[in-house]
DNA sequence: TTGAAAGCGCTAACAA
DNA sequence: TTGTTAGCGCTTTCAA
């Protein structure tokens, strides 16, 4: 059985295609008879009649389509983006399509164009370099996107995310005022904005409250991964062990860093305390629960889809520029007071052997 | 910059497009002398053409997209096949197109239909229910189409998945090994596969045992989430306490019910054993860790788009059917031996209040 | 080896 | 209100 084309659906309505089109389509239906356009419809549902949208698309060059960009949909932190953005995209009209980079520049740029050809009417980007020249043709071209979790140097293109910088602070006071001096920063890959200006914040966050950086004060993990978190901690225990406290730029990482703590027969948050960002899913199910950053990911889908959907509809002609969701700080257990005399003792005892 | 097209191309390095088309397709390459060739790529990359999918959608109806459709891409269980598939799936040329659809009949059936309006070349569904006349009908057009993780009962359509039934028994062996007789199924919903092949192997294996099925022996949830999960657990623990073991039919329904138990005052393993079935990302991590079933869900998603691949290209003519993946258990600490004497007197003393 | 021309299924400008 | 027609960008048969 081929499949059944507009030109059988006219035919059997015994109009000219055209005219089964104008009936069909919500925009023109208005230009046709009320009869002609229930004998269309009817004909239409009864053949099972599914417009081709690649042949309406090479015609419009409109498609519907939206394609999220993300560099691993495993990482728990994506998902709630899609439906976020799924949900406003579906109700308008529009179908998402999600695409995964593996995190490898070359699959992104694959990806992207792969997507461009098959005319996709806007991206959403969430893999986002701070020097990225494929994320900057794609501003400059036609094409409508929006970056989402990381943004790039250049301001090329709209970004929404969550407040990062705010985030971070928050964990360092937080720490603070539980009376942590010495604190570490796991970092995420400088090449990213949510690696730089994290750490950039908490620099800021330690000035401000004038505490010590130790040289070993910042570790960037090669990865926003849990096997990279654990690493990064593990090289970090290797050299010092006079900190009390752990503000991973990630959760991922943070149970990675739980992970090296374990290893060496540490306890968090008894010898140190640990916080991490985005409070992913199951975050609050671990031992400890872990401290950590709430970001609205579900809103931030949301608000990049709204952000492309303007943009491809240029409903709203005012650019978007930075949007930054608000955060909160979600006290667990993985903090706990510095117990400023014990402390040493224990730090000491545990990296006796 | 409007988008440049084959014929600028063509024109460009001074030949027709038929030759420029035929030069830029491996398939045709060896038809068209070798500096034409040379002279057409060039003028193609230095034009920056990227083809239009859609035009060449159009002409040769194929599209080289799959498209994946997920129930709850949020659900741990998806995004490990997601990447199995999309793996194998980019290596032969293909994408992998991701679409949700919240568990809703409608948005299924508009996905498919959207999907299919698109011209996908084929279609791994997850989202399968034991009577699925929407699938059926896939099964009956010319689509290729795969069900990974749920089938349907029509047979259909060709299927991948885990070997369910055989994980619940292994559960329910290794809480009887540990002496536990009374033993509680919370089941996924009835009207998929993963439901109904997890009860019945579920009763099976008790009887296989010689374990006397209570009452409350099988409780349905109303979805596979943590919050049904937990409500399942509400009821049955509402109405009976005399059970010292818990199989969760997946692993989200049995965090449900570890919070339904914390919220009267019982301890697992302590009070009751439970298994889970899945081994989701950081079940490993939980407290207790959960004892659960490992499903090999990047290999499905590989198995999955492979079957669908042979399919579209005809490669391997012998169908498929069914095909199951071996599981196995894993032993965390939500299982322990059921203290046959104290028991009794821990679940009256927990129920007192 | 290359060019010419038709046509995939649809929409939209124009005519009737 | 409806029909006619051209053409979106590509591939592919047929001729040269």
């Amino acid at each position: 059985v081929d499949r059944v084309r507009l030109v059988d659906v006219a035919h059997a309505a015994g109009v000219h295609a055209g005219t089964a089109s104008r009936a069909l389509n919500p925009a023109t239906r208005h230009e046709v008879s009320r009869q002609t356009v229930r004998r269309v419809e009817r004909a239409a549902e009864r053949l099972g009649y599914v417009p081709n949208a690649m042949a309406r698309g090479l015609r419009t060059s409109r498609s519907y389509i939206v394609a999220l960009v993300v560099p691993d949909i495993t990482n728990p932190l994506f998902p709630p983006i899609a439906r976020g953005a799924e949900q406003v995209l579906g109700q308008r009209g529009y179908t998402l399509v999600l695409t995964n980079t593996n995190n490898e520049r070359e699959t992104e740029s694959a990806q992207i164009e792969a997507m461009r050809a098959r005319g996709v009417d806007g991206f959403i980007v969430a893999t986002a370099r701070l020097v990225d020249p494929m994320l900057d043709d794609l501003g400059t071209s036609k094409v409508p996107a929006v970056l989402v979790n990381r943004y790039t140097d250049s301001g090329s293109l709209p970004y929404v995310g969550g407040d990062d910088r705010r985030g971070i602070t928050l964990c360092v006071e937080h720490l603070a005022e539980l009376g942590h001096e010495r604190i570490v920063h796991l970092a995420a890959p400088a090449d990213a904005s949510t690696g730089r200006d994290r750490a950039s914040a908490f620099r800021q966050a330690m000035r401000d409250r004038k505490l010590p950086l130790a040289a070993s004060g910042i570790r960037v993990c090669s990865a926003i991964t849990v096997a990279a978190g654990r690493d990064a901690m593990r090289r970090v225990l290797a050299k010092d062990r006079g900190f009390t406290a752990v503000v991973a730029a990630n959760d991922l990482i943070a149970l990675g860093a739980l992970d090296a703590m374990a290893e060496v027969g540490l306890e968090c948050p008894a010898d140190i305390s640990i916080t991490g960002l985005n409070d992913a899913a199951f975050m609050d199910r671990l031992t400890p629960g872990l401290t950590t950053v709430h970001i609205p990911l579900h809103d931030m889908g949301v608000a990049a889809a709204t952000a492309v959907l303007d943009l491809i509809e240029r409903t709203n002609s005012e650019p978007i520029g930075q949007r930054l969701l608000p955060v909160e700080l979600i006290v667990r257990e993985s903090t706990r007071a510095a117990a400023v005399l014990s402390r040493p003792t224990r730090a000491l005892r545990a990296a006796a052997p």
